[in-house]
DNA sequence: CCTCCACCGGAACGTGAGGAGT
DNA sequence: ACTCCTCACGTTCCGGTGGAGG
């Protein structure tokens, strides 16, 4: 039954009405576009910066800084790619300082430059002074220049501080070769919080990239749209309510590429003749949904907790939820299920993250005479409350 | 103007899991 | 077997604080 219904579904996929997409891949977030519409202008600017490392020169570090879905890692990558073809005595490397488990730490980050570098690390064991030489002596030993490109940095600076951005950029001792950095932040204020002799050496150029406005994301969809969607097979304003949507969220591209995509995807399980302005407002919902539930699902335990403490409470109707009433009824949960329980500290940074995760939204407020703490808001649609609630009632068990 | 609540949030430290090297 | 590493997660300790009420 069951294996007759999966024959069923794939059959009928491959012989429903033809697919919207040509290449869906051009959509997604790991595509590298020939051409960046309203972007040649940052292109120029680091292609020059980085161009006299054709010569074997060193080149200035830069730093680049603009909103999210703004362009940057397309850019350094597409400059980066093409300085790589063009002479092979350089070596972008790119890394996403975000990434979990791989470079959100100083050990991390270098081991993982390593490997791409060819060399073997263990992923823990040994001091980090050692991988700091394994490090170099790979970048000695490549006899190349390289281009770190380090993105999201300020998420690396934040967790861990400034000292490896010093050491990167002022202390190396490199011999044959040459280290340059090209930082990228969506946090344009991050500068400030470097130490000022880190701040002066990483920025020695700056590159802004500002939102882009309504109508340079529409470019920017129809160019993509041509790669990746089949003729006509995109609803007329389709693309404009798109561009329009993401607009709104400080001229996001990726937000607009997401909701194109996402269109597109729900058209065809619809099996709908085309993409239509309809689907679009569907792919939003969804896009907002698949987030939440995906990040809710990746908590673990103990946070799942407090945020069924607080679903609860304010599904109860509690007005002015406060980090007090959330821990009381934390330790309640924690009761019932014999859980161990966190202290008031602890609880209060994990309401803290959630909210910096966008699942809640907290702001901290004095009531004078009585107290100072933050005031929690839950601004998930009530039908986005009901797919989560299970996930964390799950967790009681 | 001062007090004092109910927390905030920085910092140092502890624990236990993963693993290296000798 | 033993010492040494990192790192996630948590605890302990504690100084700080905006503003309602006296």
């Amino acid at each position: 039954m069951a294996q007759q219904t999966l024959h069923e579904i794939f059959k009928h996929y491959l012989e429903s009405t033809p697919t919207h997409f040509k290449n869906r891949d051009a959509l997604s977030l790991t595509y590298l576009p020939e051409i960046a519409p309203h972007r040649e202008e940052q292109i120029n600017q680091l292609a020059r910066i980085l161009a006299p490392s054709l010569k074997g020169s060193k080149v200035s570090n830069v730093f680049m800084y603009g909103k999210s879905g703004t362009g940057k890692t397309l850019v350094a990558q597409h400059v980066a790619a093409e300085l790589e073809r063009m002479s092979p005595t350089i070596k972008p490397l790119y890394i996403n300082c975000k990434m979990k488990k791989v470079a959100n730490t100083e050990y991390r980050l270098l081991a993982e430059l390593s490997r791409v570098l060819g060399r073997r690390v263990p992923a823990t064991g040994l001091p980090t002074d050692e991988i700091y030489n394994i490090f170099l002596d790979a970048v000695e030993k490549n006899k190349q220049n390289v281009v770190l490109i380090l993105d999201e940095i300020d998420e690396l600076v934040n967790k861990i501080g400034d000292s490896i951005l010093y050491t990167l950029t002022r202390n190396l001792e490199l011999k044959t070769t040459k280290l340059s950095i090209i930082g990228i932040s969506n946090d344009i204020s991050f500068t400030d919080r470097l130490d000022p002799r880190v701040k002066s050496s990483l920025s020695q150029e700056e590159i802004l990239f500002p939102p882009y406005n309504a109508v340079q994301l529409q470019d920017i969809l129809v160019e993509r749209s041509k790669i990746s969607f089949a003729p006509s097979a995109l609803a007329d304003g389709v693309i404009q309510k798109c561009a329009a949507l993401a607009a709104q969220e400080h001229g996001d591209a990726r937000k607009a590429l997401d909701l194109l995509r996402i269109a597109g995807e729900l058209a065809e399980r619809e099996n709908a003749p085309i993409v239509s302005i309809d689907h679009v407002d569907k792919a939003e919902e969804k896009i907002d949904l698949d987030r939440v539930v995906e990040i809710v699902r990746s908590q673990p335990r103990q946070s799942k907790f407090v945020l069924l403490s607080i679903i609860r409470l304010a599904d109860r109707g509690d007005k002015n939820l406060q980090t007090g009433d959330v821990f009381s009824y934390y330790e309640q949960v924690c009761k019932n299920t014999r859980t161990k329980i966190l202290t008031p500290r602890r609880v209060s940074d994990l309401i803290a993250e959630l909210d910096s995760m966008g699942i809640i939204s907290t702001k901290v407020i004095s009531k004078g005479r009585y107290g100072r703490t933050r005031e929690i808001q839950v601004p998930l649609s009530t039908s986005v409350r009901a797919k989560i609630r299970p996930i964390l009632e799950e967790a009681e068990s």
